[in-house]
RNA sequence: GGUCGCAUAGCUCAGCUGGUUAGAGCGCCUGCCUCACAUGCAGGAGGUCCCUGGUUCGACUCCAGGUGCGACCACCA
């Protein structure tokens, strides 16, 4: 029989799968329990990195856990047009043609975008599909479709007529390279080694100067003042004055401005408004001019003399190299200062004016503020709500216009003759009032725009659908905590204003995933892990639940590769405890995966306890989002309570009768099923795979993914056996540490003698699988330790094991006053802990009582341990 | 500057509402090809739970301060 190889069948089951339709949602009926969730939409520009392979397989846990919850499951995919960045990608190509979008025109490089769009765009859609992500594929959607377009429009239209979206000049973020606005939050600020130039500004009337500074020498060409503190009593008596701007000799005032910090440089600040955030609120308080100095391409513009078509760059090295010359630069300083620039490009941005369209935020986010508060919508883990509610009480006007071709465009029409605008849903052919030629506004609008209308777009608003009301809002969002702002509480301000209602219940805020050394993986640091290459190379199976078990909250993960052949091991550990299952089944016969009602079997009844056992902690698990937990009770559960211990035991249980044969062969499948289908969110694969091979008696038809989840079996706890059997793994661990302390070779047969106590019985009715597990000759019951024996206390019981005719007792002696010392400790720990009056009077009677208990049990071995070295000694045994 | 998070075994990390002998995986040491699995089996070594105070009968766990990392936000030229 063949070995675990992930290869031989992933693919083949996930085709399976889709084709059988087992993705989509069961039909409606009443009274059903939904589920449901919206993927956030990759970009179509991008291929499948480690962010994606965590996000969607969390996601597809859930999916598939409350799918077989029995709950009408859906979770809908799609992509993102992704504005810039889809942009980008074209726009390189074209470079590399030797053209470029204005030579192609604008219909032109549309079509050329959607061209690439359908031969290579979107490619990440079939690398999701090697994760296993249980997607309805058939309710894929992109943010440029035409239904998602109409929603889109709606929206605009409805928020201008509403006059929260307005057209307007203001101090905007330029990307001269994407040649766009961007909004706030699209603008990375990166802390850089810069300078800080000293400039002398003159008065005008020759009395001397006054000192700027600033970071950026090539503004200065658009300065209108120079401000100083109101109360700043180096200046107060210049106020007023006028001054000469070096180069372009015009004359600006020297205003006072408390925003001005007097500590800073020379207290006195040059203004810019047109060219600086700051500048551009003190340019409105003071009424003062403000002039743009720069081209849309980063150039300098026709304000700026005969700097005008120099680059920023090139301007700003010929102007201090002047201003070194000629006696205006004071001195410079080197200065550390922050950098705004682009989130696409990484360019520097440039703070200028332009006419551009905004959303008036505020009232929107306040309601999805009082949202939260009513617990409407909860973030997991509960601290990024905080986070989430600071951006918020601080938002600004959204600016969503954008200089592209790339994208939905804005709705609004310009009427030539009558300077009207208009804002339709539908295209506007000529001007109503006048019959006037119209122009549509040239831009398109933020990315973010359409895809924060993604839970309910997608689901068929602005129609009346029957998936909006089945599945809005939608159950929980799962997505990474940096695209909070962007995304997550967009779609709340939106949904909130469009459906009345939030878009989900939840929002899963999982981690970053890093390289193994804490890095963030970048394609320019070259630390990269493909996730395909992962598969590849150890099954998806074993990468979900490498992920699963890495996704703690709160924390960021730190990929590793030994980490993931760890779980292939896993796997294939599971793998090999179903050749054990089918060898037995071959061996035994008249197979069935019916749990048997009442199995008589110690071995039998323990695992059907452990298991159930299992079934709840790993659903509490889920249900509370602890994928990590979820993921190591899985484990624990298979390899150590299934593999370790129960299949060894039942090992002897095949020994017995035929009837005893049976009832073992049957727990093992129904067991060994019930595990599988507990483990099937996470390792869908190879679970699906043993699954079909099961006996179908008692199993079910179809696939394992439309299965029940296991249910919480209070008839299957079964204390006595707990004790039982945890009591047998006590002693057989005693037996099993005394060899190899003693280093007594496997082969050798010992004999085990065991003292009076609460074991003895365990061990005598259970003494054929003692034998076997702790590879015994046999087990005698006797009230004293013979001589020369190793002794060990398990479960309060004197364990002892000849061992005089193998070794030499001077070991049996170390190992003895070895042990004796660890249980010292513990001895006088308790006994302190006991001796303390305040400990008795205040504490909990039952961890009084605990602890007394343990105490006694303690010194009980103590006493045992300290009789048995004595005996050792008096032997002869080396001291 | 503000906010938040993290400091536990050599490494990567679990430890929820205070009472455990502080755990796992990997690595390491010893012995095993025991009829599912050497991607394995059995056993073992290894920790001042960052520091200092405080609350408490009792603190890895709660509080305060400190130190060291990390992230996010922010208009100081």
């Amino acid at each position: 029989m063949a070995g675990y190889d992930p290869r031989t069948f992933e693919e083949k089951w996930y085709t399976a799968w889709s084709e059988s339709g087992a993705f989509a949602p069961a039909s409606p009926k009443p009274g059903e329990k939904t589920f449901s969730m919206v993927i956030p939409p990759p970009n179509v520009t991008g291929s499948l990195h480690m962010g994606h392979a965590l996000n969607n397989t969390l996601q597809d846990i859930l999916c598939r856990y409350h799918r077989m919850l029995g709950e009408a499951t859906v979770w809908i995919p799609g992509m993102d047009h992704a504005g810039i960045a889809t942009q980008n990608v074209v726009e390189k190509q074209l470079l590399a043609e030797g053209t470029d979008r204005h030579a192609l025109g604008r219909e032109a490089f549309v079509d050329r975008v959607w061209k690439w769009r359908e031969e290579s765009g979107g490619r990440i859609t079939e690398q999701l599909r090697r994760l296993g992500v249980s997607c309805d594929w058939s309710r894929e959607r992109f943010t440029l479709d035409d239904g998602l377009s109409r929603a889109v429009r709606e929206v605009f239209v409805q928020l201008y007529e509403q006059g929260l979206i307005r057209r307007d000049r203001y101090l905007i973020n330029w990307c001269p390279r994407c040649h766009t606005a961007l909004s706030d939050i699209e603008v990375e600020h990166d802390d850089r080694d810069g300078h800080l130039w000293h400039l002398r500004y003159p008065f005008a009337d020759g009395s001397g100067h006054i000192t700027v500074a600033t970071t950026r020498p090539e503004t200065m060409l658009g300065d209108t003042a120079v401000a100083v503190h109101p109360e700043d009593e180096r200046y107060a008596e210049l106020i007023g004055r006028e001054l000469v701007l070096p180069v372009l000799g015009r004359r600006i005032p020297l205003i006072a401005d408390s925003y001005v910090d007097r500590e800073f440089g020379s207290g006195a600040v040059k203004i810019t408004p047109g060219h600086d955030p700051n500048d551009y609120e003190m340019g409105l308080r003071h009424d003062l001019p403000m002039i743009s100095v720069m081209n849309e391409d980063g150039t300098m513009s026709s304000e700026a003399g005969e700097y005008e078509g120099a680059t920023r760059e090139d301007c700003r090295s010929a102007l201090v190299k002047r201003f070194e010359a000629d006696g205006t630069l004071e001195r410079v300083d080197a200065h550390r200062h922050s950098v705004g620039t682009c989130y696409r490009c990484q360019n520097v941005v440039e703070p200028m004016l332009s006419v551009q369209w905004f959303v008036e935020v505020r009232g929107l986010a306040d309601r999805t503020l009082e949202a939260i508060d009513e617990g409407r919508t909860r973030f997991v883990p509960a601290h990024w709500e905080k986070t989430y509610r600071a951006w918020m009480e601080n938002i600004r006007p959204w600016c969503i216009s954008r200089q592209l071709w790339w994208g939905h465009r804005i709705p609004a029409w310009y009427c030539d003759s009558c300077d009207r605008t208009l804002v339709s849903r539908e295209d506007v052919q000529s001007c109503p009032d006048c019959n006037g030629e119209v122009r549509q506004d040239e831009d398109v609008l933020d990315t973010w725009f359409s895809s924060g209308l993604w839970p309910f777009s997608t689901q068929g608003w602005p129609d009346e659908a029957e998936d909006l009301t089945r599945f809005y809002p939608t159950s929980v969002l799962v997505t990474g905590f940096d695209i909070i702002f962007f995304w997550v509480a967009r779609m709340m301000m939106l949904g909130l204003r469009f459906m009345d209602e939030v878009p989900f219940r939840d929002v899963y805020i999982h981690a970053l995933v890093r390289d193994e050394y804490g890095q963030k993986m970048s394609k320019s640091k070259g630390n990269v892990i493909d996730p395909l290459e992962i598969v590849d190379e150890f099954g998806a199976d074993a990468f979900r639940f490498t992920l699963a078990a890495f996704a703690a909250m709160g924390r960021d993960i730190r990929l590793s590769e030994d980490r993931i052949g760890g779980y292939r091991n896993f796997v294939n550990k599971l793998w090999n405890a179903d050749r054990y299952r089918q060898l037995k089944a071959d061996d035994v016969g008249d197979a069935t995966c019916a749990m048997p009602e009442a199995p008589r079997l110690m071995p039998n009844r323990w695992i059907r306890s452990r298991l159930t056992a299992a079934v709840a902690d790993v659903r509490d698990a889920l249900d509370g989002y602890r994928f990590n937990d979820a993921a190591g009770r899985l484990y624990q559960f298979v390899w150590h309570e299934f593999c370790d211990w129960y299949i060894e035991l039942t090992k002897v249980c095949f020994d017995g009768e035929q009837a005893d044969r049976e009832e073992t062969l049957a727990t093992l499948s129904a067991v060994f099923e019930t595990t599988l289908r507990m483990l099937h969110p996470i390792v869908p694969f190879v679970t699906e795979e043993l699954w079909q091979a099961l006996p179908a008696q008692g199993r079910g038809e179809g696939f394992i993914m439309n299965a029940a989840y296991p249910d919480r079996r209070a008839d299957w706890v079964d204390a006595a056996a707990d004790d039982e059997v945890g009591t047998l793994i006590e002693v057989v661990r005693a037996a099993r540490n005394i060899r190899a302390e003693m280093s007594i070779a496997p082969r050798v047969e010992l004999q085990l003698h065991v003292g009076p106590g609460p074991a003895r019985d365990v061990v005598e009715r259970n003494a054929a699988l003692i034998t076997r597990m702790a590879r015994l000759a046999s087990i005698e019951r006797s009230e004293e330790a013979p001589a020369g024996s190793a002794v060990a206390v398990a479960a309060a019981t004197e364990i002892a094991i000849p061992v005089a005719e193998h070794v030499d007792l001077g070991a049996e002696a170390a190992r003895l006053r070895k042990e004796l010392d660890r249980i010292d400790k513990e001895v006088a720990r308790l006994d302190k802990k006991l001796g303390n009056p305040k400990f008795l009077e205040k504490a909990p009677p039952e961890v009084v009582e605990q602890d007394r208990g343990k105490r006694d049990a303690a010194a009980a071995e103590r006493e045992t341990l300290a009789k048995s070295l004595e005996r050792v000694q008096a032997i002869g045994g080396a001291s």
